[in-house]
DNA sequence: ACCGGTTTGTGATCCTCTCTTGCAAATGTC
DNA sequence: GACATTTGCAAGAGAGGATCACAAACCGGT
């Protein structure tokens, strides 16, 4: 994600690249406007906007159709489309339970999407690296042929560090310092950057811009499965950390009497909020798997006791390890996603009341939790969110590279 | 702190005050510099920044004196400096032990301050602001006659709603939803405004631009005495989230079995690390106070079994804690402040353990611990940096005032 | 003391980009 | 069908930084 400190010497030509990208990006967070909806949006003048739409039509990132009939008074506004067909990402994910990929178009079209079940366990990068090859090869065959995309980007449910894809600890896959990112470069043989980030800041993402988290700039999303991860978002961008690592939320220390965790620590807050605390409480097998979630729920649906008790613990730990979160970093909305979002309506009461005991008043009253929107698609939508950064920031790179493309295909 | 979003659309003239703003701010975080530094820093031409220099010169925000004799080759180039004697802020802190006031000129340079010791326990909002009130006026009494400050910041050891000023929690002044801002402004009466933050977040702040976190962009301050708060520094901006509530890690939930906490909840960071939780296991009263606290670090020194055990505990704790908030936030540095930098070489060891045991590997290899060099004054000049921001952000805005002031000076 | 090399300030001119302004085009309402 | 409203269009103005040629100020060596 390139969301840098900018450069200190401004010129003039920042100024366009800049009104290009606001126009870019409105385009693609709230799909097709009117020429005067974008002359509102941004408080350039019309001037201005017809000639950076003219250059953004030019470079094909954009098309123009007739407008609209709107029944109101005044001459109709043509409405302005990024080029969705012609401006792709490729996403990929790796989750506990499966594998995904997306190819996307501008403006956030899920053009193609396959998600396949995956066995738990340990896997070599090899083998994954080789599956999500080959969903990609036959997602994009099915895609007009010469079709490129712009971006790729990576989910995996791991610590991963953003400059390099190299997955630090991925302890559902087996990883220890694996380079991720370098053999997906390698594998996909696309001539453009492959971003690989957690899945958890990646779905934060996903939900700021098409989910639950919509319109607030303080966000927290808190991923849980086996392992729980969160994402971060202050301000309206991501909080990344020094090296992408930041988010992991669900390694911070909560119960000293606690179970060790999978990290080495112990009394981490997946230990109290995760699947597998879940299933322990409620007399499943620890490696259920998705079956046993599901008969936890269902069990906890009829009123079976256990299963009740089980979804009460655990939403007790939840409310107190937001408590904390809320207090340290006063968003405006938690979002709960993965396993979390499930069982969300069982808990929800007592995640309230945990957060009236445990947090500090005034930043509880202005948090709201709510369950994820995009659910398990939340982190992938997200990956191809990351992978259209790079044009949003700066179209002006793009509006060059494009025309040379379309020389060497008509070559 | 206006930092908000940039506004969309852009014009010419934002990338002026930009680049007005990136001189300024240069020059205010490294001190007196030559044009050519200048045109190296900020990457704009010669022309560009005699331009724009002369425009702050006549704007008498910086002055330029003849050149120092460097010994190198080519024509010397004239120093810049700012007009550190005539834009200055005032800087107020209420602290637990303390009251005090400095007048900072731009640069970051302490032209008064004074801090008077106040007795613990709870005070009224009057009295508070009454003292502060007369301690300001005597500092700007030791100042040039008709000196008007450009701002105000104010840090208060509380929770306090950065929009309006008011202070919502703050325990060890007894106060609930206290009109702190409205209160010194007016007292104040001063044609300029007041900010009022958290002393963590300011304290961070500080560490940020002139002590030991300087040129981190990711960073972690934590202020402990009685209670314990934290200002987080994310990509070089303060977090502060949606009201300015961020940063209270004191009140993270860490010992399900601890003691109640005066937040209302229970175990509570700042119950294990704070300096009750000292106090009571080196066996002094709670409420001992500084001198107490002098005694069990002097004892530790001497080699007083429970006072080192009480040291221990609570180094433990802090390294407990410092590790989720790693995890959670991937800093390059986390600076101790207050009670803590005090402690810190007693506990060092133990706390670097800790991380070794309880963060994860990726973040735990990038971070240091080190004390504060600021010492008991961070918050206060975070205050003042505080103060100083709205200029640092848009120094085109003070050229026009100035005149203006300078005209009713002299009518 | 002088001369060349180097670095920097100065001023004129050009280029880029947005804003302003006047006018034409397209729609709805009376 | 006249009128108001909204929008697109085109030309000119204004703002601001970049470029370039030249002068000024310093160093070092002869």
């Amino acid at each position: 994600m390139v969301m840098g400190r900018e450069e200190l010497g401004q010129r003039s030509e920042t100024v366009r690249r800049a009104n290009l990208s606001a126009i870019v990006r409105e385009l693609h967070l709230h799909g097709p406007l009117s020429r005067s909806e974008l002359v509102a949006r941004t408080g350039l003048t019309r001037s201005a906007i017809r000639a950076l739409i003219g250059e953004l039509v030019t470079g094909e990132l954009v098309v123009e159709e007739p407008a609209l009939r709107l029944g109101t008074p005044g001459r109709p506004s043509p409405l302005v489309r990024l080029a969705t067909e012609s401006t792709v990402v490729l996403a990929l994910e790796i989750s506990i339970d499966s594998l995904a990929v997306a190819i996307l178009g501008a403006g956030g079209v899920v053009l193609e999407h396959r998600r396949v079940d995956r066995p738990r366990g340990h896997s070599t990068l090899e083998e994954i690296a080789a599956d999500l090859v080959d969903l990609a090869r036959a997602a994009r065959a099915r895609r007009p042929l010469g079709e490129t995309p712009i971006g790729v980007g990576v989910a995996v449910a791991g610590i991963v560090n953003r400059s390099d894809g190299l997955v630090s600890f991925a302890p559902n896959l087996g990883w220890v310092d694996v380079p991720l990112g370098a053999t997906l470069t390698a594998g996909l043989a696309l001539p453009v950057p492959v971003g690989v980030a957690n899945e958890s800041d990646l779905g934060a993402l996903a939900e700021l811009r098409r989910g639950a988290a919509r319109g607030a700039d303080d966000v927290l999303y808190v991923h849980g499965e086996v392992g729980v991860g969160g994402g971060i978002i202050v301000d309206g961008r991501p909080l990344s950390g020094i090296a992408g690592y930041g988010g992991e939320i669900g390694h911070m220390p909560i119960n000293p009497q606690g179970r060790p965790c999978r990290c080495g620590s112990t009394g981490c807050w997946e230990t109290e909020v995760g699947e597998r605390a879940l299933l322990a409480r409620a007399g499943y097998p620890l490696d259920g798997g998705r079956a046993a979630v599901d008969a936890v729920l269902a069990d906890a649906a009829a009123g079976v006791p256990e299963a009740l008790a089980a979804l009460q613990s655990v939403g007790r730990w939840l409310g107190l390890g937001l408590a904390g979160l809320v207090n340290i970093l006063n968003p405006r909305r938690v979002i709960l996603g993965g396993l979390l979002s499930r069982i969300h309506p069982f808990v929800a009461d007592l995640v309230e009341a945990s957060l009236d005991r445990h947090a500090l008043a005034a930043p509880r009253r202005l948090v709201s939790v709510v369950p994820s929107t995009l659910g398990v698609d939340a982190p992938l939508l997200g990956a191809a969110e990351m992978a259209f950064e790079p044009l949003l920031a700066d179209p002006a790179a793009w509006l060059g590279t494009r025309g040379a493309l379309v020389q060497l295909e008509s070559a």
